[in-house]
RNA sequence: GCCCAGGUGGCGGAAUUGGUAGACGCGCUAGACUCAGAAUCUAGUGGGGGCAACCUCGUGCUGGUUCGACUCCAGUCCUGGGCACCA
C-alpha cells in the first residue's frame, strides 16, 4: 500500500525531525492537531458494532479556567474510552458546556458584559484546555445549552412535563433575598442571611412554576435497583425521597363541624396515646382554630416563627416551644378531646403539616409535653415512658382492640379499622418534594408559554420555538419581585397567533439544572434539527455506559435528570427506563494552602496589621482569637508560588521575617491561593505526563492533595519509553534497533503477562496498576536483550489510553503509517501465561520461612515433599511430625506443628 | 444525634475469592558516568536485633473465628462525606 499522507507536521516534512530528548511540546502539539484535523475520534451509529457510551458530566465553564483537579475524571474516561475503542467497541465520547447560569450573570452585573459573551469566552477557553489534555472527544457533538438550536428541545421537553400535567404553576414560599434581588435555593441561604454577601433572606409567597416530581417517586426509588451507582450514592437518593410507611388519619374538630385534621403518621398501632396535636404554624387551620382568648399569643408565635428560617428553627434542637391554639380535636379510636397546639417543630413541608402527639413513643412529642405538662400514657410495653419515651416495637397496651398484639400486627389491625370506619387509610408518605422549577433571572431558558389575556396558560407551538431571551444590556436588579425579563415590556408583551388574544410571556426562566437534564440524549443526535434526537440514534446509543462525575450532583442533577428520562420513557421518546447504568464519582483533587493570621479585620489595604503564625492562633466557635493579645484576627492566605521555604522545609511568609505558615489541605480555589492550572503543568511536563500522573496518583474514586513531586516519576518513565524507540545520543538516527519478532521467552512472557495484566486492570477501571505494569514492562524488557519489535508494539498499543500523544509519535517511528488510536488492542498469547515452573511460599504454623520452586503440574504429594525438605522449614520442623499439611494451589504450603 | 465511606512505610498507593503485606511511583542513601552540576543508570530502603544466615514486631486500637486475617465477626477511637425535630 501506498504511504498515506497524513495531514500533520511529520506528513509535510516528509520525516521526523531529528532524533533527540523527549520534547512532549512538540509532540502534543502534533497529534492533537492530526487527531482534530482528521475527525479522528468522530463515531456514528454503526449496528455492526457493539457501542460504549461513556460520558463525563459536562462542565460550567467558569471564567477561572480548569485547574488540575477539573480533569481528573475526563482523564480516566478517556483512558476507558481509548481502550474500549482499540477493543473493537463503537464508542461515544462526547463533551459540551453547560452554560447558562448565575456566575455569567452577576459577571454581567457587575462588568456590563453581555452574559453570552462571558460564556463564549469561557468555553473557548475550556475548550481549548481539555484539547491540550489529548481528549479523544468527538468534537462534532459539542452541545452548548445557551445555543437556541438546543434551548429549543429544552423548552420542547418542558411542553411535553406540560402536556402530561407534569408543570403547573403554585404559590410557595421562597427565599427571596431583596438586596440581591432574587430567590435563592435552600443551599444558598445560611442561618437566614445569603451565602453571597450576607444579606438578610425572607420567606415570601411567589407564583412559581412547579414539576411534579413526586408523582415519580415510587419509580425513582424502586428503579436504582437497575443501575451499577456506588451504594452511597443510591442511599443519598433513598434518603432524599424518604418513603415511609403509615396511615393517614383524620382527628374530628367538635366546634368545627365538616372540619378535620389530618395527620400522617407511622405509628398508627399508637394512636390510643395521642393525648394532644400539633399543628405547623403555617399550617392553614391554624387562623380559624385559634379561639379568641389565645389569638394574641398564636398570632405572635406564627410571626416569631416566620421570621426564622427553617435552618434556624432546626438549630434551635431540643429545645421546644408552642402554643395552645385553644381548640380541642377527637381522637378517633377512643373519642377523647385532646387539645391542639402549634409548634415549630412540627414542619409544614412534611407530610400534612400536622401531627398527633404520642409523648410517650415519640422523643420530641415527650419533651413538649414534659415542658408543657401535658399527658403521657404508655401504648406499648417495653420501656420507661415516665423516664423516657419508648419509640420501639413492643406490645400494644391500654389500646382497646390492639391490647397484645405485637407493633407490626398492631399496625395492620388499626388500619383495617380505620379504613372500616372512614377515619384514615394506609398510606405512604415522601419526603421528596415539587420541584421548584423557576429562577427569576435573565440566563436561562424562558418559558415557552404564554400567559393569555383570559387567564389560560397556553405552551408556545412547537414549530414556534425556540423562545429566545430578548437582548438587554442592564441586568441589574431593580425593583421587588421584579425580574429582568418582566422589564422588557416589547419582549414580554405579544399575541396569540390562533386566537388573537393579547398575551404575555413568562418572566421567569428555568433554572440551570434544565439544559443538563437531557444533554446524554441530545449528544446521541446532536445536529438534528428536525427533532430533540433520531430515535434510531437513540436507540443505538442509549443508555450511558459508564457516567463519571462528582459525587455533589448525588441528589440534584442525578435525580432531576432521571425524572425527565422517565417521563420522556413514558411518551415513547427514550428506550430505558434509566439513563446512566454505571457510575462513579471521581474523587477531588485538593491543594496545599498556606496560612496565617492577622488582626486587620476590616481588610482595610492601607492598616497596619500585626500578624501571627497558625501556632499563636487558638479558635473558638467561629472566631479566631490571637492568644498573646487575646483579640479577633483573620486568616490569610499566600499565594501557592510565593511561599518561602526554610533551611528545614517549613513554608515562611514571602516578606514578613520569620513568619512561620501553616500547610493546610484544602479544596482548591482562588481565594485559598492553592489552584494549580493544568496550563502550567503541560508547559513544563508535557498532557502525557499529566494525564499518566493523575491515573496514577491512586483510584479514580478517591481524592488526594496535588503534589508536584510526584510528576517527574511519571515524565521518566514516558521517557524511558521514549528511549526504548529512539535513540537519543545519535541525532538524525530516526529509531533505535530492535531485536524482531517477539524476542527471547523471558521477553515474550514478560509481555504476554502484562498484556493480560493491564487488560483486566482497564475492565476493571483501574488504571493506576495497569500503568504500574506498564513501568515493570519497560524497566525490564531490554535488561538482557534487546527490546523486541512485537513486544515494544504491544506496548504502545498499551500505552495509548495512558499517552496517547508519545504512544502515537512511537507508532510510527516504528514505521506504522495508521492511527494507534484505531489500532487493536493486543491479545496476550495464552500459551506463554502458563509457567513451567511455579514458586510457593513455605508456612510453618502460618509463618512464611522459606520458599520452594516446583513444577507447575506437580501434584500436591510431589509439593508437600518438596515444602518439607525446605532448608529453613526443616529447621523449623526438626524432628516434630506435622500435624497437618495444606496445600493451596499455585499460592503456598502451611505445614502445622 | 443518625447514615455512609475510609484508616496500610517519610509520602501517593498495591495486595482477584481469607493464602508470601508494602507491587509501582515519589522521597531518601550509596555507587557509576561527569572537570563539576543537571540528566541518566545501578543497588538499597517498614521498625528493632544480628557480621551474616536469619530472628522478631508490624495494616488505627481491643478482642474473636481460622492451619492462615489488611481482608471475616464484635466492640472501640479517629478522619472525610451526607442527612439532621421527616412524625
Amino acid at each position: 500500500m501506498e504511504r498515506a499522507a497524513p495531514v500533520d507536521a511529520a506528513g509535510e516534512a516528509g520525516h521526523f525531525p531529528a532524533a533527540m530528548a523527549y520534547d512532549p511540546k512538540a509532540i502534543e502539539a502534533r497529534w492533537q492537531r492530526h487527531w482534530l484535523e482528521n475527525e479522528t475520534f468522530r463515531c456514528q451509529v454503526d449496528p455492526s458494532k457493539p457501542k460504549y457510551y461513556v460520558l463525563d458530566m459536562f462542565p460550567y465553564p467558569s471564567g477561572q479556567g480548569l485547574h488540575v483537579g477539573h480533569p481528573k475524571g475526563y482523564i480516566c474516561t478517556d483512558a476507558i474510552a481509548r481502550f474500549k475503542r482499540m477493543r473493537g467497541f463503537n464508542v461515544l465520547h462526547p463533551m459540551g458546556w453547560d452554560a447558562f447560569g448565575l456566575p455569567a450573570e452577576q459577571h454581567a452585573v457587575e462588568t456590563g458584559t453581555h452574559p453570552r459573551i462571558t460564556t463564549r469566552r469561557n468555553i473557548e477557553t475550556y475548550r481549548r484546555q481539555l484539547q491540550a489534555l489529548g481528549l479523544s472527544y468527538d468534537w462534532s457533538r459539542e452541545v452548548d445549552t445557551t445555543d437556541p438550536k438546543y434551548l429549543r428541545w429544552t423548552q420542547w421537553i418542558f411542553s411535553k412535563l406540560h402536556e402530561r400535567g407534569l408543570a403547573y404553576e403554585a404559590e410557595v414560599a421562597v427565599n427571596w433575598c431583596p438586596a440581591l434581588g432574587t430567590v435563592l435555593a435552600n443551599e444558598e441561604v445560611i442561618d437566614g442571611k445569603s451565602e453571597r454577601g450576607d444579606h438578610p433572606v425572607v420567606r415570601v409567597p411567589m407564583k412559581q412554576w412547579m414539576l411534579r416530581i413526586t408523582d415519580y417517586a415510587e419509580r425513582l426509588l424502586t428503579d436504582l435497583e437497575l443501575v451499577d451507582w456506588p451504594e452511597r450514592i443510591k442511599r443519598m437518593q433513598e434518603d432524599w425521597i424518604g418513603r415511609s410507611e403509615g396511615a393517614r388519619v383524620h382527628f374530628g374538630l367538635p366546634e368545627h363541624a365538616g372540619e378535620t385534621i389530618e395527620v400522617f403518621t407511622t405509628r398508627p398501632d399508637t394512636l390510643f396515646g395521642a393525648t394532644y396535636m400539633v399543628l405547623a404554624p403555617e399550617h392553614p387551620l391554624v387562623a380559624s382554630l385559634t379561639t379568641d382568648e389565645e389569638r394574641a399569643a398564636v398570632d405572635a408565635y406564627v410571626a416569631e416563627t416566620g421570621r426564622k428560617s427553617e435552618r434556624l428553627r432546626m438549630a434551635e434542637g431540643d429545645d421546644k416551644t408552642g402554643v395552645f391554639t385553644g381548640a380541642y380535636a377527637v381522637n378517633p379510636v377512643n373519642s377523647e378531646r385532646i387539645p391542639v397546639w402549634i409548634a415549630d417543630y412540627v414542619l409544614a413541608s412534611y407530610g400534612t403539616g400536622a401531627i398527633m402527639a404520642v409523648p410517650g413513643h415519640d422523643e420530641r412529642d415527650w419533651a413538649f409535653a414534659r415542658k408543657f405538662e401535658l399527658p403521657i400514657v404508655e401504648v406499648v410495653s417495653g420501656g420507661n415512658v415516665s423516664q423516657a419515651a419508648y419509640p420501639a416495637d413492643g406490645t400494644a397496651v391500654n389500646s382497646g382492640l390492639l391490647d397484645g398484639l405485637p407493633t407490626a400486627e398492631a399496625k395492620q389491625r388499626i388500619n383495617d379499622w380505620l379504613e372500616e370506619q372512614g377515619k384514615g387509610e394506609a398510606t405512604i408518605n415522601y419526603k421528596l418534594r415539587d420541584w421548584l422549577f423557576s429562577r427569576q433571572r435573565y440566563w436561562g431558558e424562558p418559558f415557552p408559554v404564554l400567559h393569555l389575556e383570559d387567564g389560560t396558560v397556553k405552551l408556545v407551538p412547537d414549530d414556534e420555538l425556540p423562545v429566545t431571551l430578548p437582548e438587554l444590556d442592564d441586568w441589574t436588579p431593580s425593583g421587588e419581585f421584579e425580574t429582568p425579563l418582566s422589564r422588557v415590556p416589547t419582549w414580554l408583551e405579544t399575541r396569540d397567533r390562533e386566537t388573537g388574544q393579547k398575551a404575555w410571556r413568562d418572566p421567569n426562566t428555568m433554572p440551570n439544572w434544565a439544559g443538563s437534564c437531557w444533554y446524554y440524549l441530545r449528544f446521541c443526535d446532536p445536529g438534528n434539527d428536525e427533532a430533540a434526537w433520531a430515535p434510531e440514534a437513540e436507540r443505538y446509543w442509549m443508555p450511558v455506559d459508564l457516567y463519571v462525575g462528582g459525587a455533589e450532583h448525588a441528589v440534584l442533577h442525578l435525580l432531576y435528570s432521571r425524572f425527565w428520562h422517565k417521563v420522556l420513557y413514558d411518551c415513547g421518546l427514550v428506550s430505558t427506563k434509566e439513563p446512566f447504568q454505571k457510575l462513579l464519582n471521581p474523587g477531588m483533587i485538593l491543594g496545599f494552602a498556606y496560612r496565617y493570621y492577622d488582626d486587620n479585620l476590616s481588610d482595610d489595604p492601607k492598616a497596619e496589621a500585626r500578624s501571627y503564625p497558625s501556632s499563636a492562633v487558638r479558635i473558638e466557635g467561629e472566631t479566631a482569637i490571637a492568644t498573646p493579645t487575646g483579640e479577633e484576627v483573620k486568616a490569610r492566605w499566600v499565594q501557592l508560588d510565593e511561599v518561602r521555604f526554610g533551611e528545614d522545609g517549613t513554608p515562611l511568609h514571602p516578606t514578613i521575617e520569620d513568619l512561620p505558615l501553616e500547610e493546610v489541605t484544602e479544596k482548591m480555589s482562588k481565594s485559598r491561593g492553592n489552584v494549580v492550572s493544568p496550563d502550567d503543568v503541560i508547559a513544563e511536563f508535557g498532557a502525557d505526563a499529566l494525564r499518566l500522573y493523575e491515573l496514577f496518583m491512586g483510584p479514580l474514586e478517591k481524592g488526594a492533595p496535588w503534589s508536584t513531586e510526584g510528576i517527574p516519576g511519571c515524565f521518566r518513565f514516558l521517557q524511558r519509553a521514549y528511549r526504548l524507540v529512539v535513540d537519543e545520543d545519535s541525532a538524525g538516527e530516526p529509531a533505535q534497533e530492535l531485536a524482531s519478532g517477539a524476542g527471547t521467552e523471558a521477553q515474550a512472557r514478560l509481555t504476554a503477562r502484562t498484556i493480560a495484566g493491564v487488560t483486566e486492570d482497564m475492565e476493571r477501571i483501574q488504571p493506576n496498576t495497569a500503568i504500574s505494569k506498564l513501568m515493570i514492562w519497560a524497566r525490564e524488557i531490554n535488561r538482557e536483550a534487546e527490546a523486541p519489535r512485537e513486544g515494544v508494539a504491544s506496548f504502545l498499543r498499551m500505552l495509548s489510553p495512558f499517552a496517547p500523544h508519545l504512544a502515537e509519535e512511537l507508532w510510527r517511528r516504528l514505521g506504522e503509517e495508521s492511527d494507534l488510536a484505531l489500532q487493536p488492542w493486543p491479545e496476550p498469547d495464552a500459551s506463554l501465561l502458563v509457567e513451567d515452573t511455579i514458586t510457593l511460599a513455605v508456612q510453618v504454623n502460618g509463618k512464611r520461612r522459606d520458599e520452594v520452586q516446583v513444577p507447575a503440574d506437580a501434584d500436591e504429594e510431589a509439593v508437600k515433599a518438596a515444602a518439607l525438605a525446605a532448608e529453613n522449614v526443616a529447621r523449623h520442623v526438626g524432628d516434630q511430625t506435622p500435624k497437618k499439611v495444606i496445600v493451596v494451589p499455585g499460592r503456598l504450603v502451611n505445614i502445622v506443628l
